[in-house]
DNA sequence: AATGAAGGCAACCGCAGAAGG
DNA sequence: GCCTTCTGCGGTTGCCTTCAT
């Protein structure tokens, strides 16, 4: 895959990068012609080349019309903003930057965007804090029933197991109880914690975080249930949480109901970006250092000290927790 | 200065849909 | 309705440059 240098099996057709010569002819003709058929472009404009090349090397470099160079601010929300609400849809995101091409907007994803966001802690794709922790929960959990089958007590204060050793208890099967045990009540924290910080927001619950088809807290219109719920529970910064007490910055960006289809409304759209759950790029990128690592604590609510994702349910100093860390 | 890793860009490939016969 | 051709799109990857050791 990928750029395959020199000659195609036939030898007539050239591949790899262009020749300013190339370039140059294709120009010419493009400028005297039109493109017209792509197919017959090559042999018409005297290229060693498949149409497919030419058009390609129109479309993202020769075209008069191409602003290069980074992309600013601007730009980069409003690529954000269009991608939570389109995915993957390089040539609709581009037809919203004038003079970008969808190769170098899905380029500038996959190489800066995706990676921020990930490095956030959220999820690409969702746009949503990612629940990684809690996906990886089965795994966790039989890593504790292995590390108690060999012995692994040093999640436990030490203190606890000499006393037990003391006493003639055997020790693994005590383990693993204790840490599945403990695990379990760190669950039902969690689970007690954010629905009720939901239920005192009168409307949001965290099953309908999950189950709204561009996650709740994107859905729901600006100053309504959400801010009361972003403002009522921010001292409790539970993960559902999170989400909804972000609001992203007003962008100058335009969407017909045309151009988003089966996806929804523009007026859908304005309400997912303007209530939406991402918080502006360029704020957490300058904050990466230190509490932003692959967790999805990050800044969420900004000054959260913590890694841990949720402080309030597995506090930094938790031997279990530091044990699977 | 040399070397390896990571980042970034350009270009290719395969697929899907539209258009035409 | 079916087949063929053409175009456009999204995913992927090769290669060059920059950075870190």
């Amino acid at each position: 895959m990928g750029r395959s240098p020199g000659y195609d099996e036939s030898g007539l057709l050239k591949k790899g990068p262009w020749t300013p010569e190339e370039d140059e002819k294709l120009l010419d003709f493009i400028q005297k012609n039109g493109h017209g058929s792509w197919r017959n472009l090559p042999r018409l404009a005297g290229l060693k080349r498949c149409g497919k090349s030419c058009r390609l090397r129109w479309t993202n470099y020769l075209r008069p019309d191409i602003k290069r160079g980074k992309f600013s601010q601007d730009e980069e929300q409003t690529i954000l903003h269009l991608h939570s609400f389109l995915g993957n849809k390089w040539s609709a995101i581009a037809t919203h930057l004038p003079g970008r091409t969808d190769n170098e907007i899905k380029n500038f994803w996959n190489t800066h965007l995706k990676k921020r966001l990930i490095q956030m802690g959220f999820d690409p794709m969702t746009h949503r804090p990612r629940t990684d922790f809690f996906d990886a929960l089965p795994q966790l959990v039989a890593l504790a029933a292995l590390r108690g089958q060999l012995g692994g007590a040093s999640a436990l204060d030490p203190s606890v197991t000499a006393q037990m050793q003391g006493a003639g208890a055997d020790m693994a099967p005590i383990l693993q109880a204790a840490k599945l045990q403990y695990l379990q009540c760190l669950l039902q924290s969690a689970a007690t914690t954010i629905a009720s910080a939901s239920a005192g927001s009168s409307a949001v619950s965290a099953s309908d975080v999950e189950a709204a088809p561009f996650g709740a807290a994107a859905c729901t219109p600006q100053g309504t249930t959400l801010a009361g719920a972003s403002t009522a529970t921010a001292s409790a910064s539970t993960a559902g949480d999170h989400q909804m007490s972000y609001t992203f910055p007003e962008a100058p960006v335009t969407v017909s109901d045309d151009l988003l289809l089966g996806c929804g409304t523009a007026g859908d759209y304005e309400n997912y970006c303007h209530g939406g759950s991402l918080p502006p790029l360029a704020d957490l990128s300058d904050a990466a250092d230190g509490g932003c690592s692959a967790t999805a604590s990050s800044s969420f609510g900004g000054g959260v000290s913590s890694p841990l994702p949720w402080p309030e349910f597995f506090p930094d100093d938790d031997p279990f927790i530091t044990d699977f860390l």
